[in-house]
RNA sequence: CGGGGCGUAGCGCAGCCUGGUAGCGCAUCCGCUUUGGGAGCGGAAGGUCGCCGGUUCAAAUCCGGCCGCCCCGACCA
């Protein structure tokens, strides 16, 4: 195939937009991949459709490779579905009516629908089944950012599991996980398979492909390669605390308007890491002391994990109501709650609050001077060291590529989705929903593959293979070549606008085919091309003749 | 939803404070010259200054309301 550049629709900008900040988001747009035209809703112009049809056609592959069947579920769905799993009053839904008032909704994922059809499973016989659909999502985001990072409509594969039992369910989630392992290679992505959470799904297991690059996620990893965890999940090992002189027990201190741990330990000449930070929360009505190390934060997802949803700071008046203490003096010593302590400080003794204003304890300790339930609260940081090897931990930025969850039988139940068994029983389908979003796929692969000129895509997702740039004078060669290239199943961008050469390299490098080709003048002389590699800026001049042969 | 910023030609911006016929660079169109890393000269086209209202002889500019977009946070299959 040849595509001429003066024919297409491809507008090029000369400088970022001034709304992008992330490389994706700039590079993408600047290269006439995308457009925006609403916040998180975005247009693929034809460039980036024709990058978007090559992640699609890589997903099919793989996704036809593990057994799935494709299919296409609708947009538009009835209210009832999303009222029967539960999920209709979520903020996120998009949810519309028709002209008689009846409930629809747009949705975000297609577990309803697809458990909708499985109730047409009836027997064992038939099972597994693996069903999937690139199908539009939308999500009423409450904050839509960075380019294709996060956006509201956006075209997704998910793919749902049908099996018989957990034992089947473990099986098509390693063969899902093994396939998007193959499907990010193919795309050239850096990435890690790590636990997630699970949201709202009520799921048991599930895990989150990343990216390192941009994103929203962020990734723990152990320089020596043996961890890998969303932070959220992450466990680190804290840097060791340098204690003061063991106390035979706990003595108090004055620490006159010391409120922050910073204040304290300095004014006692303490390690932070020393202390104890008390951070009051309200779950279900009730109040909790979570307990930290001073030098820690409180990691809200994992608190959640331990007392529910509903978890929120403790209000100042309701801190001194219950503590009789401002909130800088507070502590785990004769609390009148329950004191839920981060396990780095099961062994040790701290500087804590004493409960009365302007007043601290030292050497105060676990199991000797108060009672505390333990849970990994503490949210990971740089410093910490590797759960498994003791090596250091990074975190990075990352794009949460794709997402594979163990539904059990959460949608099968309600839905009444059942088959029979066997034995003669009825049982519930046993699910699992796996899904790839294609346009973070694409913001990964230009994260991962860009240089100050522009994007520098791998062949299997570039839009096109080669790049050929007509200088003037040489119509007719660069035609030739074209051909050349195409009779060898190439597929070719033939620049030949009326432009300067300066600007067509340009274009080209901002595009990023993995390789150029440039007719010029002394093609005349010697009937051969400049062939230029897009990833290295290696150039080799060949004859046209043999240019079907060079790639 | 809280905090901050922005909205003027296709893109990037100035003008607003201190009201008086809307400007710059790039891009676009025509002509000539030029042509291996974003050319030069000459000519031209293109804007309800986000929207609504108010103040004023006069509003891009001052005041009020609304809308949209970006960033941080909250939120988040």
């Amino acid at each position: 195939m040849i595509v001429r550049a003066s024919q297409l629709f491809l507008p090029t900008l000369r400088a970022d937009p001034a709304d992008a900040e992330v490389a994706s988001h700039k590079l993408l747009v600047r290269g006439g991949f995308i457009r925006q035209v609403s916040a998180g809703v975005w247009t693929y112009m034809p460039l980036g459709w024709r990058v978007h049809q090559k992640v699609v056609q890589i997903i099919r592959e793989e996704m036809d490779g593990i057994g799935a069947q494709e299919m296409l579920a609708p947009v538009l769905t009835p209210g009832e579905l999303w009222e029967t799993s539960g999920r209709y009053d979520l903020p996120v839904v998009f949810k519309l009516q028709d002209r008689n008032g009846r409930k629809f909704v747009l949705p975000m994922s297609h577990e309803e629908t697809f458990t909708f059809h499985a109730k047409e499973v009836q027997s064992y016989k038939q099972l597994p089944q693996v069903w999937y659909h690139f199908g539009t999502k939308e999500r009423d985001e409450p904050r839509p950012r960075g380019g294709l990072l996060r956006v509201r409509e956006f075209i997704m594969k998910d793919s749902y599991s049908f099996d018989r039992d957990e034992a089947g369910l473990d099986e098509s989630f390693r063969k899902h996980a093994e396939a998007y392992g193959r499907i990010f290679e193919r795309c050239q992505l850096e990435f890690y398979e790590v636990e997630a959470e699970s949201g709202e799904m009520g799921g048991k297991d599930s895990n989150d492909f990343l990216a390192p690059g941009a994103g929203e996620n962020f990734l723990v990893r152990c320089e020596n390669g043996d961890y890998a965890a969303d932070i959220e999940a992450a466990h680190g090992v804290p840097s060791t605390a340098d204690f003061p002189a063991v106390l035979a027990a706990p003595e108090e201190v004055e620490t006159p308007g010391m409120r922050t741990i910073d204040e304290v330990s300095k004014l006692l000449d303490v390690d932070p890491r020393a202390t104890a930070k008390a951070m009051p929360v309200v779950a279900e009505g009730k109040v909790v002391l979570a307990l930290i190390r001073g030098d820690d934060r409180l990691d809200e997802a994992k608190i959640a994990a331990v007392l529910g949803q509903f978890v929120r700071p403790a209000h100042p008046e309701e801190i001194t109501e219950t503590f009789g203490a401002d909130g800088g003096s507070i502590g785990p010593v004769g609390s009148p709650v329950p004191v839920l302590a981060d396990e780095a400080l099961r062994e040790g003794q701290y500087v804590v609050g004493a409960n009365r204003d302007d007043r601290h304890l030292k050497g105060a300790q676990a199991g000797r001077d108060f009672e505390a339930e333990f849970a990994d609260l503490r949210r990971v940081k740089e410093g910490d060291s590797c759960p498994n090897c003791g090596g250091n931990l990074t975190i990075e930025q990352a794009i949460e590529l794709g997402h594979i969850f163990k539904l059990g039988t959460f949608y099968s139940i309600p839905f009444e989705a059942n088959f029979l068994d066997e034995d003669g029983t009825e049982k519930p389908l046993v699910m699992g929903s796996y899904g790839i979003g294609p346009g973070r796929v694409i913001a990964a692969i230009v994260e991962q593959h860009h240089d100050e000129e522009g994007i520098v895509w791998p062949r299997s997702v570039a839009p096109y293979d080669v790049h050929v740039v007509t200088l003037p004078g040489v119509e007719e060669q660069a035609q030739e070549a074209s051909s050349a290239l195409d009779a060898a199943g190439l597929s070719v961008l033939l620049d030949d606008r009326d432009a300067r050469a300066g600007e067509k390299f340009a274009d080209a490098d901002l595009i990023g085919l993995p390789s150029r080709v440039t007719v010029g003048k002394k093609t005349l002389e010697d009937g051969a091309v400049d062939v230029r590699e897009r990833a290295t800026g290696e150039e080799r001049r060949v004859p046209i003749a043999s240019l079907g042969e060079a790639f």
